[in-house]
RNA sequence: GCCGAUGUGGCGGAAUUGGCAGACGCAAACGACUCAAAAUCGUUCGGGAAACCAUGUGGGUUCGAGUCCCACCAUCGGUACCA
């Protein structure tokens, strides 16, 4: 018989919700701590998708352990809810975004509820909501008073699709991440948080914390270090000069031009009047170009000789100085020294424009391509005969000493555009005057988003909140101004919201400085790899920045961090409507339960990897559930006798599921539990210590099933989840009789039964005596015996 | 191009980290129960008649390799003129 779910989950659902029995008291500092964090999710008109329950159940089942193990565990749910999703909707309906985000929220909640999943709800949170949004504001009051945020004339990524700017990393192969619309640079008065400030502390923190290696990679790329030189050009016959950012100072002797970003702006000074014409139309032509554009050309090298020539300083050689776009102005000095020899960049734009090409590193073949490789100076005076690495510090230190450059890190990382021209996100506390601006006064904050008829961008860069007059004009101290109309990115809320979970009503600071002490950092933090430059960096940015300031307690705020991977559909492709291969976790928690989806999710494969859906697999995990609900509920083998032959598979099933939970190897836990109940059908009784044993471990997978076995078989009336986690004897675990594999030049022959620690001399004899046929007529050259392991003979002839 | 990850039966995946490859589950086949089917309970289940051959391909180290080393191929992610 199958058990009814339907009836039993919800039973146990409102239990819980009655008992408060997953509520966390944030105060009680008596036991070990333990915090468990999902990345909250943004409650789309969608609902929840299969993805979901994969990562939620994963920091369920290690919450549900943790607490029966004695641990105070935090393990909170909230919303992300500003976005552009929202507010493309609210464009589209008229409505306002505060209505249908509500709705949506309760949406999810209710299927969060229904998954069983042990979070508590107190401590919700929701970054639209003022007295969260409030904290945003502060936050960012901070960084701007610290010079952290800064309102700056520069180029960014301009969706005139969307009506707004994007940062670098909400742009995709040069569209917009969000509807793939595209996106081209232009200069504009922009809000950005000096995130390349904090380069370095970013860099090395990665080194502290346990994260999957291929994200710390990611960032650490994404940061992109590197170390070089800064090196002074002087322009011939003028006494202007430039400076030029180099990884390769040991071959400034090959430096045979140089080239300036076309945005430059000695450009203009330098150009000879013979050249001006080409120069400004090579300009107009770049600053025209979208970056989909100027990646796509990026095969052929352009450039314009500006008719100006650069003196070497190693040399006093006069080099041309050319403009070109693989020359960018956002990074170094957005000026470089051009060694055809040894970049390849520079050597394709030298064969194409006939340029010198000195060679001044042994090795390679320069008549097709650069050598970039290591190799002893030649040409280059008094660095010959040095390696590269030599080389480098020697002419480090001679720039130093002749004061015309110097040892130089630069990073990729820039700043973080922080402002949107869009009405759905938390309003910048900034005040425009006639001479300069000013913060809000903490007492002004929150700063509430005013109504709107309206909330669509225009394609000129303004904000829909511009329209709000009587909200935009202000007067403060007598001063009239204008309020800061445009709102911050989505990542501005879900930048800091782990700290507010601690203390979710605090009106006086975002957290209690005691609280966050006690609870941070996050021992677990689970959310997909598609957040690992953007979210994942930025969130990380501002607890560095808040540890700084003495606000909170820890500077990395994840300690461990984990991905779960993407449920693709049964064909194996990515799930979407228009292929037709989505499941709804809906229909299947009415069909099999969301005990039968939470074991299957977990049962599928390794957290982190892509895994496609299968519909037979849900029907296995069902069965199994079905299978345990039987021996229970239907059977008399639940005795209060002892059952030795259960001794061994008990004790060793409890220790794996519980280490293996523990590393988040729930599809392995579950296989154990399975050969658990597979021995317990082949014997004919279940001693009741183990029954007990065995429903605490399956809890935190299956917690609905569980606790109704716990309740109804088993006869208690307290929740299984407040049970103590079961131990197990390491002495019950080690067998007796050991099957030991007999090889022959290492192929597996035959087995042999022995006791355990049997010395070696009697392994030999029973050994040879085992497989005494097949060494015949052979020479025995050597025995390796593993003890309790293996057993290989090496014979010859 | 560069950086990172992955590659094991018909399928999802195990393998105590160098020691019996294919645990557990799905699918399939057969049997029991049933008038019958479903459900359930058993049994079989990488290939090959066997010797043997099998963990993407080709080499290597080792008594012994899915696991370590070298070269390559494929798939997936990240990144892209970053000097």
């Amino acid at each position: 018989m199958a058990y009814n779910f339907t009836e039993i989950e919800k039973k146990w659902q409102n239990y819980w919700d009655e008992h408060k029995t997953f509520k966390t008291d944030v105060w009680d500092f008596s036991k070990p701590k333990f915090y468990a964090l999902d990345m909250f999710p943004y409650p789309s008109g969608q609902g929840l998708h299969v993805g979901h329950p994969e990562g939620y159940t994963a920091t369920d089942i290690v919450s549900r352990m943790k607490r029966m193990q004695g641990y105070n565990v935090l393990h909170p749910m909230g919303w992300d809810a500003f976005g552009l999703p929202a507010e493309q909707y609210a464009i589209k309906t008229g409505k306002h975004p505060a209505g249908f985000t509500k709705n949506n929220i309760e949406t999810f909640k209710k299927q969060l509820k229904m998954l069983g999943l042990s979070f508590d709800w107190d401590k919700e949170i929701s970054t639209s909501d003022p007295n969260y949004y409030k904290w945003t504001q502060w936050i960012f009051k901070q960084l701007y008073e610290d010079g952290l945020a800064k309102f700056v004339d520069m180029p960014v990524n301009w969706c005139e699709e969307l009506g707004t700017v994007l940062a670098n990393d909400e742009v995709i192969d040069g569209k917009s991440e969000r509807g793939g619309f595209p996106v081209v640079r232009k200069n504009m008065k922009q809000w950005v948080l000096d995130i390349p400030s904090y380069a370095e502390t970013l860099l090395e923190g990665l080194d502290e914390i346990d994260w999957p290696e291929s994200t710390k990679e990611i960032q650490r790329n994404w940061i992109g270090k590197s170390i070089g030189a800064e090196v002074k050009f002087k322009v011939a016959n003028s006494n202007l000069d430039f400076t030029v950012f180099t990884t390769r100072p040991d071959t400034l002797f090959g430096a045979t031009y140089c080239v300036l970003a076309p945005e430059h702006e000695i450009v203009s000074k330098i150009t000879t009047p013979g050249q001006k014409e080409a120069i400004d139309n090579y300009i107009k032509a770049c600053s025209s170009k979208s970056d989909l554009e100027r990646t796509a050309l990026n095969k052929e090298k352009t450039g314009v000789f500006t008719g100006a020539y650069a003196i070497n300083p190693v040399n006093n050689k006069e080099i041309p100085i050319w403009i070109s776009d693989y020359v960018l102005c956002t990074y170094g000095t957005g000026a470089i020294m051009a060694v055809p020899a040894h970049d390849q960049r520079d050597y394709e734009f030298a064969q194409k424009f006939g340029i010198e090409i000195i060679q001044v590193l042994e090795g390679g073949d320069i008549s097709k391509e650069a050598f970039t490789e290591d190799g002893t100076h030649i040409n280059s005076d008094f660095l010959n005969g040095l390696n590269k690495e030599d080389a480098i510090n020697k002419m480090c230190s001679w720039l130093e000493e002749n004061k015309i450059g110097a040892k130089k890190v630069n990073y990729k990382l820039r700043d973080w555009i922080f402002a949107r021209q869009r009405y759905w996100g938390e309003p910048i506390p900034i005040v425009h005057f006639e001479n300069g601006m000013e913060t809000l006064d903490d007492s002004e904050l929150p700063l509430i988003l005013p109504e709107l008829e309206d909330y669509s961008p225009s394609k000129t860069g303004a904000s829909p909140l511009d329209k709000a007059t009587d909200w935009v004009n202000v007067e403060i101290n007598g001063k009239v101004g204008k309020r800061e109309t445009s709102t911050m990115p989505g990542a501005a809320g879900s930048s800091w919201y782990f700290l507010r979970y601690i203390d979710p009503n605090n009106d006086k600071e975002i957290a209690n400085k005691e609280l966050l002490k006690y609870w941070l950092p996050v021992d677990l933090y689970m959310g997909g790899p598609e957040h690992a430059v953007g979210h994942l960096l930025y969130s990380r940015f501002w607890n560095n920045y808040l540890y700084n300031k003495g606000v909170v307690p820890v500077k990395e705020p994840f300690a461990k961090l984990r991905h779960q991977g993407m449920i693709l559909g049964a064909n194996g492709e990515k799930m979407s409507k228009s292929k037709g291969n989505v499941v709804n976790p809906d229909d299947i928690v009415r069909d099999y339960g969301a005990d039968a989806l939470r074991v299957y999710e977990m049962f599928m494969g390794p957290i982190d990897a892509a895994k496609p859906w299968d519909p037979n697999g849900i029907e296995g995990s069902k069965k199994f559930l079905d299978r345990v609900w039987r021996l229970y509920a239907e059977t008399d083998k639940i005795t209060d006798e002892d059952n030795a032959e259960l001794d061994q598979v008990y004790n060793y099933t409890v220790k794996k599921v519980t280490n293996d939970y523990e590393n988040m190897e729930f599809n392995t836990a579950i296989s154990q539990m399975m050969i658990f109940i597979n021995a317990v059908y082949k014997t004919n009784c279940f001693p009741k210590k183990y029954a007990e044993g065995f429903l605490q471990l399956l809890n935190p997978v299956a917690p609905h099933i569980t606790e109704e076995l716990w309740n109804s078989v088993l006869g208690y009336n307290t929740s299984i989840s407040l049970s103590k986690w079961p131990t197990y004897d390491e002495a019950k675990i080690v067998e007796n009789t050991i099957e030991i594999p007999i090889q022959i030049n290492g192929k597996l022959k035959s087995t042999i039964l022995i006791e355990k620690d049997l010395p070696q001399e009697n392994v030999k004899e029973l050994v040879n005596e085992k497989v005494k046929d097949l060494l015949e007529g052979k020479n025995i050259v050597k025995e390796i015996y593993v003890p309790n392991k293996i057993y290989n003979i090496v014979v010859k002839g």
